[in-house]
DNA sequence: TGGCGACTAGACCGACCGGTCTACATAATC
DNA sequence: GATTATGTAGACCGGTCGGTCTAGTCGCCA
């Protein structure tokens, strides 16, 4: 069960994304991280960092899609799943300082246009994850869940930049409960 | 009326800011687009490029706040001034081809504990905005002003991250109607 | 008009950036 | 045992980075 080289290298770039996005690590820096040499990264990813940054997005959006098929799974209503979702993501940030929030806001915030292939990774991951949560939203009854699947996404975002910069977790606390108080009175209502 | 080179410096890092971060602009690149030598941006600004970001993020705050002033005077309900406030963001994200999103959103992931005055100027930016926010909220007689005031801000921010990277307004557009929609039902109730 | 402070101008610097290249170790294949 | 594919190792490269420094321009006031 030994990490790869290149797993390694994907799993500190993923820690570097959270922490100060792509423009903010060196190679240097991922290399010593993952302690490999600048010959491994590159034949491992012949078009270097970006190719890096690709991969590491696709992981955490697999990761992601598959934690979040074991988390509904497990609790029947996806209100109590995401709440669970959120507090995860939270105690991540809590137990480090206020240092790693989402591995793909960053990454997403710093791309242009120009980075194609980041943008596509971007978009797949996001799209999925999105679809995820409408559909079990959708499944249990739950009025305009498209909206209301890019609100909650919104929230762990918006909610995790609030945190960081604020260096405590109580106002995005307060914003869940908030939210989940709402829609939990919404369930199957007419639009 | 000129803008004195002070000033072009300070917009051309917002609009820097907007499009890719502290980390993926260059100082030759910011000094172009304010058509001015480097002799000057080391003259206003002693400490160079995070001195002039820092300065750049005061103005958003100011900006912001004045504009929320403007806002909540002319619209009696909140959530009219919210609204308009949301269209206005995501216009200027459409317009400039879903490239300039938030301001302080990219700077503030980049950014670590040691960048200590970027970090205290966002903390202030951020804390004032959801301060105005919240005691309008109040004002109006809604309940949980503070979480509700986080959830705004968290749309905005996750919402527009969202935009960006589909490349598309509509799932942010659904996710503001569904925000409203539930907390229009969600005034004067008890909690 | 001479001098002074504010500001502009850009050459220049060392450090570090992402990326290339050659050499080598290892292990499977014939 | 020779050959080949796979991956490790790190010296090295040109370019760009943020930052410094000296020189010069301009307006203002004595």
């Amino acid at each position: 069960m030994t990490k790869t080289t290149r797993d390694k290298l994907i799993d500190a770039m993923i820690d570097a994304l959270q922490r100060k996005g792509l423009h903010g690590v060196g190679l240097n820096e991922l290399l010593a991280a993952a302690d490999a040499p600048k010959g491994s990264l590159y034949h491992h990813f012949p078009n270097g960092k970006s190719e890096l940054a690709v991969a590491a997005i696709e992981r955490v959006g697999q990761r992601a899609e598959q934690a979040f098929a074991a988390l509904f799974e497990r609790q029947s209503d996806p209100l109590d799943a995401l709440t669970t979702w959120l507090q995860g993501a939270l105690g991540q940030l809590q137990e480090s300082a206020f240092e790693r929030g989402c591995p793909l806001a960053t990454v997403a915030l710093e791309s242009g246009p120009q980075d194609h292939e980041i943008r596509a990774a971007l978009a797949n991951a996001f799209t999925a994850i999105r679809q995820a949560l409408q559909q079990q939203l959708q499944r249990h009854g739950y009025s305009q869940p498209e909206g209301l699947a890019t609100l909650f996404i919104a929230l762990y975002e918006g909610g995790l930049l609030q945190a960081r910069v604020a260096g405590s977790s109580e106002p995005l606390k307060q914003a869940v409960a908030t939210l989940l108080h709402l829609t939990r009175q919404h369930r199957m209502e007419p639009n």
